[in-house]
DNA sequence: TCGAAACATCGAAGAATATCGATAAATTAA
DNA sequence: TTAATTTATCGATATTCTTCGATGTTTCGA
C-alpha cells in the first residue's frame, strides 16, 4: 500500500524541504482546500517570479507537489502519498 | 508531551537529512543497539575524518543526534524525540 | 612526562544553490 | 491576429555547502 522511497528520493525530499521559502510554499498550498495557482504563490513572497518558479519546481521534482496544467495556469496540490512514504521512512528513527 | 519545532528547526533538520552521507550516518547509528563512536563512522566511508566530523556536527546541530563525550571518544545516539516532533510536523501534509 | 589516539577546527578550492532581470513559450481575450 | 497574462527558461552573480589537508586540543597509556 505504502510507496517505498529510495535513499536518493529521501535525500531529494529532505533537500527540497530544507529551505524556508519552500517550507512556506508547502504550507500555503496545503492550507488551500484543493489546489493553488502559481501566481498566487508569487504574491505571497518578496521574491521574483522566476525564483518562486524555481522553488516550486524543486518541490515538484521531489514529488512533494503535483502540478496540474490548466490552460496557461498551473495548479498545485500536495502529494500526500509521498509524504506518507517519507514519514514511513523517518519512522525507523523513531522506534525503540 | 510532543515537542513543537519551529520552522527554523524544521528547515535545519530537513537540510541535515538532505545529504547522502548524512542519511547513511543516521542509518548506521540507528542500527547500533545503544550508541556509536565517531571513529567507527569514519571507517565506514571514503571520506576524510574532518569531513565526517563536519557531517556529524550538522546532525548534532539539528538535534537529530545526541553526543555523549566519553573521554577522548564521543558516542552518538539518535534523538527519537526530535524525530517524533519532525514527523508530527510533516503529518500536517498527510491529512485529508 | 611524552607520545599516540580521537575529534574538532581552520583555511582554501571547487561544486552546488539562490536569486535576479530579461526573455521565451503557451494560452487566453479582445 | 494581436496584446496581455501566466509560467518557464536562460545567463549571470553572490552565497552557501562539501571536501580536503593541516593543525589544534583533549585525553589516555606507557
Amino acid at each position: 500500500m505504502n510507496r517505498i522511497l529510495s535513499l536518493k528520493e529521501i535525500e531529494k525530499i529532505s533537500k527540497a524541504l530544507g529551505d524556508p521559502y519552500r517550507l512556506k510554499i508547502m504550507d500555503l498550498i496545503n492550507k488551500q482546500k484543493d489546489w493553488m495557482q502559481c501566481g498566487c504563490i508569487v504574491s505571497n513572497f518578496e521574491l521574483a517570479q522566476s525564483t518562486v518558479s524555481h522553488h516550486v519546481n524543486q518541490l515538484v521534482d521531489a514529488d512533494l507537489l503535483i502540478a496540474d496544467k490548466d490552460g496557461r495556469n498551473v495548479k498545485y496540490h500536495v502529494n500526500k502519498e509521498v509524504f506518507s512514504a517519507y514519514i514511513s521512512y523517518l519512522s525507523h528513527f523513531n522506534k525503540d
